[in-house]
RNA sequence: GGGAUCGUAGGCGAAUUGGAGAAGCCGCUGCGUUCUCAGCGCAGUGAUUGCCGGUUCGAGUCCGGUCGAUCCCA
């Protein structure tokens, strides 16, 4: 259906809504359809000069909607009932950015850190999403070391940040240490290019030299707080020029008017009015003529062809003066996807103070990357209500349009359960490999590990994972198996190792120095019997020697944990209790 | 102080163009399985969709206002 203003001078499409007065409840109670007057005639007599031209009255419905074409100043009748068209064009695509299909078609997204420390949960979300949008579209993923806060940035970081991203598996197409065309990928070696595009902009007038001093200009601002005058009025540069014989720094010159905005591809039309904008600097006066982030991270991503600059929420406010750097250069300009922060507990930023948000921190509790990856890609993402992923099922679902524009709480319980899950999901032989970190933390002697050899950690590992929700939880649940108990449970003792149940020990003992059959299930018929012999239950045995076993009344069911003890350890730690002078002297009984 | 963004259960979040009792998951509680715990299964708890008003037969969704939170600059 085509849809075409007579005489596009005077004439728009509108869409109207047209109800039909109070009816039955629903028609789909089986109720009475509503009556349907008919609507030509009825917009004829709301709008004598308008047409008809496309219309829909959904079964079950009580309105009707139509397209119709109505000259410029056409009064509508009753009320407004144009409606709809105020919403922002979200996801719309920008049409000022002819970047899609212009350059090229493929898509270049970057992560771009800061090496200020170590890499953070909020900076790991940022990077997944743009990998994820890197690989599902067939696109490259760049990887540049944001490092001009020379006070700041070490080595250390920058090595925490290839090893976080390594450790999760976020490899990149272009960056420190795989090279690429567009390099170098730290911004530290790239200082003429800045320099460069100043000088260009200087040239050229959109940018000038300011040799204002700190002082003058808190000064000037603190007189005019109250006026609110254009921003860039706080430096007389701009018309006055430079003043002899101080260092300089470079301004750019803020020439825009009206709105300067962009269809953020998260947040949706996000505009700032241009005379909020200030004549910021560009380049500082140091020694070194060190560049502003804004600056430097534009300069950056049109010299790489990034394409889609999807990052956290707190660059919003830099946009704007990044898009009239853009236009001022005459760089193509990017998309822009801005999205929202992961906060703590409190609602507020995620930082130090609420804990662990360096990931490392995770990495060394034994979390997975996968659940890692399941996790932080959840928050502020949701496909349906699929919860659990594989990587190449997020390869494939993943869309940022999807991504809400609202922050997130971090949940430590939701990665739990996650990671618990994918621990799950991990074949044993896998799960006993990634153990190895953790053996010394959870205070077991690897030593005594490799004594057991392979098979039998890998026949063990089951009872225990599905009981833990980090591998270093596993690690400490393993660790009687390797040595008796440091301690035991005070609570534990006084419960079980009574009077009464040393006399059940000792019989246990003895059942199981003889026990002709010593796997789980030949021991769990052995102590049946023994119960039911004896009148009692079976937890009236299994708990006593769990206690003595492990130190708690908690771990993997017993009949397992004996056979994959072996009779010896069993019968050694059993006798030190009931041996006169060791467990049941301690028991204070 | 200025600007910007965001508000759906305790947390994450779903919900074609406005359309049936506002999904699902985590958490929490209980029941079942059981030698303890976990896992698994089942059930339950929890929402005036921040608030007020408007448009509409009908608003989580559109409009206006307001409050709150957050971010950036100062």
């Amino acid at each position: 259906m085509r849809l075409e203003p007579r005489d596009p001078g005077t004439s728009r499409i509108i869409l109207l809504k047209i109800g039909f007065g109070r009816q039955v409840k629903s028609p789909r109670d089986g109720g009475v359809q509503p009556r349907r007057p008919g609507v030509r005639q009825m917009l004829a007599a709301a709008l004598p000069r308008s047409g008809w031209i496309a219309g829909s009255a959904p079964s079950g419905r009580f309105h009707l909607t139509c397209l119709c074409l109505v000259e410029e100043n056409t009064s509508l009748l009753a009320g407004p009932p144009v409606r709809g068209f105020a919403r922002r064009t979200r996801h719309a695509g920008d049409p000022e950015t002819s970047m899609a299909g212009a350059v090229s078609h493929t898509i270049r997204v970057r992560f771009a850190p800061s090496p200020t420390g170590f890499l953070h949960v909020g900076g790991v979300r940022t990077a997944l999403y743009n990998w994820l949008i890197a690989r599902g579209q067939g696109g490259s993923m760049i990887l540049r070391i944001e490092d001009t806060d020379v006070e700041r940035s070490t080595e250390e970081a920058v090595a925490a940040i290839l090893e976080g991203l390594r450790w999760l598996n976020l490899d990149w197409d272009e960056g420190p240490e795989a090279g690429g065309p567009f390099g170098p990928y730290r911004q530290l070696e790239r200082y003429d290019l800045y320099r460069e595009a100043a000088q260009r902009l200087l040239r050229e007038g959109k940018a000038y030299a300011c040799t204002c001093l700190p002082e003058e200009l808190s000064a000037r601002r603190e007189a005019a707080r109250s006026a609110k005058p254009a921003a860039w009025r706080l430096c007389p540069c701009r018309t006055a020029g430079p003043t002899p014989g101080r260092r300089r720094a470079v301004r750019f010159h803020v020439a825009a008017r009206g709105r300067v905005g962009w269809d953020d591809l998260v947040q949706g039309r996000i505009e700032v009015a241009a005379d909020e904008l200030d004549d910021f600097i560009i380049l500082r006066s140091d020694a070194h003529e060190t560049p502003v982030y804004n600056f430097a991270a534009v300069v950056d991503d049109a010299l790489m062809g990034i394409t889609h600059v999807i990052r956290g929420a707190d660059h919003i406010p830099n946009t704007p003066k990044q898009i009239l750097l853009y236009e001022a250069l005459g760089y193509p300009r990017p998309s822009f996807g801005h999205i929202p922060l992961v906060l703590g507990p409190d609602r507020e930023k995620l930082s130090k103070r609420h804990g662990d948000v360096a990931l490392h921190a995770y990495r060394a509790q034994g979390y997975l990357p996968e659940a890692m990856v399941n996790y932080l890609v959840r928050l502020g993402w949701a496909h349906g209500d699929q919860e659990v992923f594989t990587r190449e099922e997020l390869i494939q679902a993943f869309r940022l349009e999807r991504v809400g524009a609202s922050p997130g709480i971090f949940d430590r319980a939701k990665l739990d359960w996650l990671n618990a899950l994918h621990m799950r999901q991990t074949p044993p032989g896998v799960l006993g490999d990634l153990l190895t970190p953790f053996w010394g933390e959870a205070g077991v002697d690897p030593k005594a590990v490799e004594a057991r050899g392979r098979t039998w950690l890998v026949a063990a590992l089951p009872h225990f994972v599905e009981r833990a929700k980090t591998l270093l939880e596993v690690a400490r649940a393993m660790a009687f198996l390797f040595a008796p108990p440091p301690v035991r449970d005070p609570k534990a003792e006084a419960k079980f190792l009574t009077r009464d149940s040393l006399v059940l020990l000792h019989e246990a003992r003895r059942a199981l120095a003889e026990a002709p059959d010593f796997s789980p299930d030949g021991l769990e018929a052995l102590f049946r019997r023994l119960a039911e012999t004896r009148g009692t239950k079976l937890v009236d045995y299994a708990q006593p020697i769990r206690v003595v076993l492990t130190g708690t009344t908690i771990s993997p069911p017993l009949f397992p944990i004996l056979a994959l003890l072996g009779r010896d350890v069993v019968l050694d730690r059993l006798g030190s209790v009931i041996a006169p002078g060791c467990g049941a002297g301690r028991t204070g009984g």
